[in-house]
DNA sequence: ATGAATTCCTAGTAATCCAATAGGATTTGT
DNA sequence: ACAAATCCTATTGGATTACTAGGAATTCAT
């Protein structure tokens, strides 16, 4: 029942660069000391966050991060999926994964989870960066 | 965001016994087969639910398990809290837990992850084995 | 009394994941 | 040329997970 901070780590990032859109490119090291985040660690997040192409850079000096995309089309189930895989509190949760469990037969216990899993996901899908920058 | 297969095994062996109440003991042998469980796991899962007072055992031949309390007295979130702990998606959105975070800054932030917490809280502690014994 | 069935209890293990660090290669601005 | 940055892969230590192993104790049936 938890998230990872990889997960945390990512959204106070893209946080931060959706409250300074208009600076540019921004470092590493700035975004890691102005939100508390080891560098190096943050340095892969930020690798995985360009690859999915929420983020775009710029190498070199007075190179850095910027956003690639607005912050109203950023969801948190976008990022924390990309870190942390699927939503569901439990695997077997997710669609699909049914069938070699044993809790497949019991449908309403089953059906509680399931609950839970929509609640998140609609949450999270529907929160984007946006809504969280003040 | 998951729940670990003890919590899953543990539930599914509360289920079988409150479906079995007017049986006596019950072995795990029984219920390992009926549900798919590995039995020596179980027998682990066991121990810990009648420590934590769920079950009353006997033990010898015709020994086993049975419900120390009545299904509807039995909350899911017990049962979840005594393998998986907490039960919040984030360690920082479980009370307590800030102060030393980076992301207690970020209070939008937070009050997402809270709403999914207090949800899922509320429904895993208001929901009995009764109510998902058919 | 013996043996089988059972719970009780602790230890161990292989695999995976997590958070973080290390360090070199490459690119770019001055 | 140098400094500042991203790029990229590997590695590490620690924790957790899902099990398994195996012996001790207890009880019932014969």
């Amino acid at each position: 029942m938890k998230l990872t901070t990889r997960s945390e780590y990512a959204l106070l990032a893209l946080v931060y660069l959706a409250r300074n859109e208009d600076e540019g490119y921004i470092s590493i090291e700035t975004i890691a000391t102005a939100q508390g985040i080891p560098p190096k660690f943050l340095e892969q997040l930020m690798l995985a966050l360009k690859r999915a192409h929420f983020l775009r850079s710029a190498k070199g000096q007075k190179g850095g991060y910027q956003l690639a995309k607005r912050p109203n089309q950023i969801f948190l189930a976008d990022v924390i999926r990309l870190f942390d895989g699927a939503l569901a509190p439990t695997e077997s949760v997710s669609e699909n994964f049914y069938e070699s469990t044993p809790i497949e037969k019991e449908k309403k216990l089953t059906r509680v989870f399931k609950d839970i899993r929509d609640y998140v996901s609609n949450k999270l899908e529907k929160t984007s960066i946006a809504d969280v920058v003040r």
